[in-house]
DNA sequence: CATACGATTGACT
DNA sequence: GTCAATCGTATGA
């Protein structure tokens, strides 16, 4: 049997760290009654020292959810249009958080195109969230909690033997920190 | 109060 | 490759 969802433990380590144990695990929505899910395959790693963070100049309204405790649901609008899913990591107060950069659709195929009306999919963080569902309703939601409509799911498969390190994107400020994972 | 801008995407040259 | 969409947030007057 797989190990249907980690412990609140597992999210309490470094950013950099579950960036990586995220990969290959499937990312779960459940939404008016239907059932959503993905692969994820490209991660990245934000923390408070990063400049190109949300949580680098202190706690705000947005990114509140950022400095609680670990593994709940990080979710901001990104240029008024789209929605981003983040895990907040760490221990409370770190204001650390992984972006789910990509996911590869597993479940419900048909409704995530219903939801996007064009593919890909899920091949972005704005694009995955519009597939599965997740929006600002979502911000702050716990992970951890067994009937939790958003969860990580190990369903055995493995992580990759040696995630890819990429260079970031999307992001003015400090381009060059390895901090973006990828199957 | 004013305003510049973004952890993106999609359309277009 | 370039660029607009679109609006909440952050920042400074």
């Amino acid at each position: 049997m797989p190990r249907p969802s980690p412990p609140r433990s597992w999210y309490e380590r470094d950013a950099p760290t579950v960036a990586v144990d995220l990969l290959g695990k499937l990312l779960v929505v459940e939404n008016g009654g239907t059932r959503a899910s993905g692969r994820i395959v490209a991660t990245e790693a934000y923390t408070a020292d990063d400049p190109a963070s949300h949580s680098y100049r202190g706690p705000t309204r947005r990114n509140a959810v950022m400095f609680g405790p670990a593994g709940h649901l990080y979710v901001y609008r990104s240029y008024g249009i789209h929605w981003c899913a983040n895990v907040v990591t760490g221990a409370e107060g770190d204001g650390q958080a992984v972006l789910i950069r990509a996911i590869e659709p597993v479940e419900a195929l048909d409704e995530m195109f219903r939801r996007r009306g064009r593919r890909p999919l899920a091949d972005g963080p704005g694009k995955l969230c519009q597939a599965l569902g997740i929006d600002g309703s979502h911000d702050g939601l716990d992970l951890a909690a067994p009937d939790a409509a958003v969860r990580i799911v190990d369903d055995g498969t493995p992580p990759p033997a040696e995630p890819v390190v990429g260079p970031r994107v999307g992001i003015s400020r400090a381009v060059e920190l390895p901090r973006r994972w990828l199957t």
